[in-house]
DNA sequence: CTTTGTGAAATTATTCACAGCA
DNA sequence: TGCTGTGAATAATTTCACAAAG
């Protein structure tokens, strides 16, 4: 017996959106936001939004919109966010830099509790004033502090074999930023960020609006 | 008249990571591959392969797969990335800097030519071996290198700001790392890199999963 | 007069299944 | 036998349009 409908994962995605907008609205005080605004500031359409928003269950007035305040709510719950994610950061180059140092790794309901490099010559090292630890320790920071997520902040060569020791130290998520799909068993969850097929997702979008707009 | 089939958004982000294939087979000196080797690798049905593949024509050889090299320069060309695409950062910080190490920035098609940092304090000063410049340059730097693309990776407070003064220094298209929609004319094409939603997205996912694991 | 929630319609994307070629 | 290319079938997602509510 779901409790819930099942949430299609496109609209999952931007549930992400309209959380942050709504708790933008909440540190601004406005109690109140329709379904055309979102739209507007997101680029969605207003149907778009309500046919998202109405997965969580009534919650807009009719003539008034959405309470800010517990839309925010209804999505952080819907997403699972209401809850802590603590995380373990495997790789202390670039990448592991900025994402330690990023907001969304910091906050109340995600945390970067720990981070881990394959060289030796690091470990102990600080890195933005997280200690860091050898390979070997990884499953007994991950027991030690409940971690569920891991992150891949390595080189593509490495991405895989990282992934099989986060998988051993019984992660339940693994967010990939490595340029490669790494195996996992079903049990496991990855959501890989790809900055190579951003940008030439990037390059195909230009030629396209660049055939539509020259029409000689 | 157009040319070639339009090629749907999904099919775009996979020709990507088909090309990345092709190119690693390539280097290995392998000559075929099929399309289910290939969906193998990146979790995907031989069904859903060769339907994006088809898109770019008749290419694949019943009974052997496609030939490597064939496909790799096919995407490459679908994709516009056999163009050149240099590019302006705009953001000296540690998201910049991850960038700027990255691999595929500095490739023969896409190339960060330029960076650039609001913070006066920073011009002149190099990161990752190259000068940064003061943002009143950034007109003068896009025309100079023929930059097409500008990168966004600034703090969300400034991002709308930024996409602003590349619109106006002509650049087509925009990556943007903040993690907020930047508002720009149809004729410049944004694609958006978004950790918070990729985290919160893992979450979803992984609550989705146990949701779904866990019967009793 | 504005805005929600939602069935129905339209569009888009994926999977199936198989004829035809090497 | 192994594999491509592709129509047809199915599934997923978005848009439309409107009754009902503040």
């Amino acid at each position: 017996m779901p409790d819930r409908l099942r949430i299609p994962r496109p609209t999952a995605k931007r549930l992400s959106l309209y959380m942050r907008e709504a708790g933008l609205r909440l540190r601004d005080g406005i109690g109140q936001i329709s379904s055309r605004q979102l739209g507007e500031t997101l680029g969605l359409t207003d149907a778009q939004v309500r046919k998202d928003l109405a997965y969580l269950g009534q919650s807009g007035q009719p003539g008034v919109g959405y309470p800010t305040r517990d839309l925010h709510d209804r999505i952080r719950h819907a997403m699972g966010t209401d809850q802590k994610w603590n995380a373990v950061l495997v790789g202390a180059g670039r990448i592991g830099r900025a994402l330690l140092a990023y907001p969304s790794f910091d906050r109340e309901d995600f945390r970067i509790v720990a981070v881990l490099d394959a060289d030796p010559a690091l470990a102990g090292q600080t890195m933005e004033g997280r200690r860091i630890w050898p390979m070997a320790e990884m499953s007994h920071l991950v027991r030690e502090h409940g971690c569920r997520i891991g992150i891949i902040a390595v080189p593509r060569e490495a991405a895989q074999a990282v992934a099989d020791q986060l998988v051993r130290a019984r992660v339940t998520g693994i967010l990939n930023f490595a340029p490669r799909r790494v195996e996992v068993p079903a049990s496991t969850c990855v959501i890989s960020v790809d900055f190579t097929v951003a940008l030439e997702q990037l390059a195909f979008e230009v030629n396209l609006a660049s055939a539509n707009g020259a029409s000689s």
